[in-house]
Order: C-alpha cells, then sequence, then structure tokens
DNA sequence: ACTAAAAAGACATTATAAGTCTTTTTTATG
DNA sequence: CATAAAAAAGACTTATAATGTCTTTTTAGT
C-alpha cells in the first residue's frame, strides 16, 4: 500500500542525479538514463513534465540537454513526487472538501488528514542538495 | 499518489461499522454492505480476509454472521489497512533489505524509511473504539 | 430435509502503470 | 543553407492491478 510508482521512483533518480552534476553542465537525457538505469523514453516523458513546471530547464538542438531550474537547496523531493505523481491524497476525502459524503461526521477523515500532512512534512524537508551529497 | 483503494475504504468503514454495533451482537454481511454502501459481493471478500487472520469472527449458517474478533480498543487502523492492503510500503526498497542493489548508499532510502514509520505509528495510534464512538 | 448464511473459487471488466515508436520542432555548426 | 543533434509531442502497446460479479460449496440452525 501506498507505493511510490516505477516513474515516481525513475523521476527521483533521474533529477538527483542532474543535481549531482558540476551547475551549470548541460547533460544529455540518454546521459541520464544510462547513469541512473532507465529506459531513455520513460525519463525523456518524466523530464518533458519536469520542465513544464520549471524544475528542469531543458535546451533543443545540438548541444542540448538538462540542467536544473533552481539552485539543488530549493527544490524539495516534495516537489518532485508531486510533478510526476500529483498531489500526496491518502485517501480520497483529502482531495477536497465534499469529495466524501461522510466526511463532516467521520472519524476516520482527520487520521487522513494527519497522513497527509505528516508524509508531506517529511518530503518537503529533503532537498536535492541533501540528496546529491555523496 | 499514496491512495488507499476502494477495497481499503470499504474494508475500514464495514470493520468500522461493526465496532459501533453492541460486542455480541452478530450482524450479517448483507446489513453491514448495506449500512456503510458497499457492494455485498465485495465486502464478502474483505471479511473473509479479517476472518482469515482473526480481525472478526464469522458464523456460518442460519443466525451466522460477524462479530469483532477482538475488543474494540484492541484493533488498530493499521491492523484492518494492512489486511487488505498489504503492509504500508512507500517505495519497493523498504520491503526488506536489498531489493534495491543501491539501498546502501543512496540517500532518499532512509526518507522512505521514515516515510514508512511515520504513517504506522499514525495508524498505529487509532483504535476502532475511537473510530466507532459518535 | 430445508433453509440461511458465510467460504471459496472462477470469471469479467475497467483503469492504471509502464513503456515504445514515430513524427515534429528547435538549434548549433560546418 | 544544409545537416545533424537533441528535446517535445503524440499515438500506440502491453502488462498489471483494481473493482467487481457469479456460481458452487460448506456449515449450521430449525
Ligand atoms: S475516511 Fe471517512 S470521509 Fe474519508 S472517504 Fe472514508 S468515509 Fe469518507
Ligand atoms: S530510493 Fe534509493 S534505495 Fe530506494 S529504490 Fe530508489 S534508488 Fe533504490
Amino acid at each position: 500500500m501506498m507505493e511510490l510508482t516505477r516513474k515516481g521512483e525513475y523521476a527521483i533518480r533521474g533529477i538527483v542525479f542532474l543535481a549531482s552534476r558540476p551547475p551549470e553542465q548541460v547533460c544529455l537525457l540518454s546521459d541520464i538514463a544510462a547513469a541512473v538505469d532507465v529506459p531513455p523514453t520513460f525519463l525523456a516523458k518524466i523530464f518533458q513534465q519536469f520542465s513544464k513546471i520549471g524544475l528542469v530547464k531543458s535546451y533543443r538542438g545540438t548541444g542540448g540537454g538538462f540542467v536544473l531550474g533552481r539552485t539543488p537547496d530549493r527544490i524539495t523531493l516534495l516537489e518532485v513526487v508531486e510533478a510526476v505523481e500529483g498531489p500526496i491524497t491518502p485517501n480520497r476525502c483529502v482531495i477536497k472538501e465534499g469529495e466524501c459524503p461522510r466526511d463532516t461526521s467521520c472519524n476516520v477523515h482527520p487520521v487522513w488528514v494527519d497522513v497527509q500532512q505528516q508524509v508531506r512534512d517529511i518530503l518537503n524537508s529533503v532537498t536535492l542538495q541533501k540528496l546529491a551529497q555523496r
């Protein structure tokens, strides 16, 4: 239960690797994929998502590739995970008020709110800088 | 991400309802299903799982049905969830040592261990008694 | 024997995950 | 400007898991 998908795992591996490289060095997707052992075509999709929200910056054409969108100390694991997996939602009812008709009277509901909060807090407290250091 | 399945949600609803009933009262599966708005055949499967590990006690034949296997203050939400969803595993690598070849050197690994611990702690601190009170 | 109920197992359907393939767009460089 | 290198975009597969349903069997009370 509550398992990260491969996509999420790959996303983390890829961007942590990128964070471990010299700051201004443009990295080829194919090199990243090889380094972290992920199917290149799959990682491409993931980095496209990163690029759209600015987590990474991409350069197209000859000499192109990827760099981090921000310094690694300002990117958290939470952002990375939510970028590809969507929001942390231990149960439907925490997505928004009224998702479940029972939510006002339900004693279980606050537990899921708590779980969501704790998990978000943990992931938010971890930066790529921390993860990239050896 | 990290979303409880319907099965898990239904399982909780069902057993919480059972916990809210007078202790020795034998409940029909069909009644429970109707009360918590779950497909009866699906809930049957769930309660079979409960029964196997003793979370509930079942009586077959005429006058049969279900009662809690223990008093509601000694059943935690963690047990209920893990009974039907399996262990809380935010990522493969926390299942057991060596699941991921990188786990010894990986800086992300301890984060997932932490998440697992926190979630288990929260769910383990909630009893059916708490959940069943109105 | 008859009936009420859960247990067991096979089956069906749908949704999501996981990954591939092809085509298009962008850009540096000779 | 032609070419090649690289990411972006979109369509497509395939595998796995979620969400049930249906039928038959076992058990137990009357
Ligand atoms: S935990 Fe309660 S509020 Fe949330 S989905 Fe279940 S019944 Fe609804
Ligand atoms: S977090 Fe680290 S140890 Fe866990 S699966 Fe990913 S690479 Fe392996």
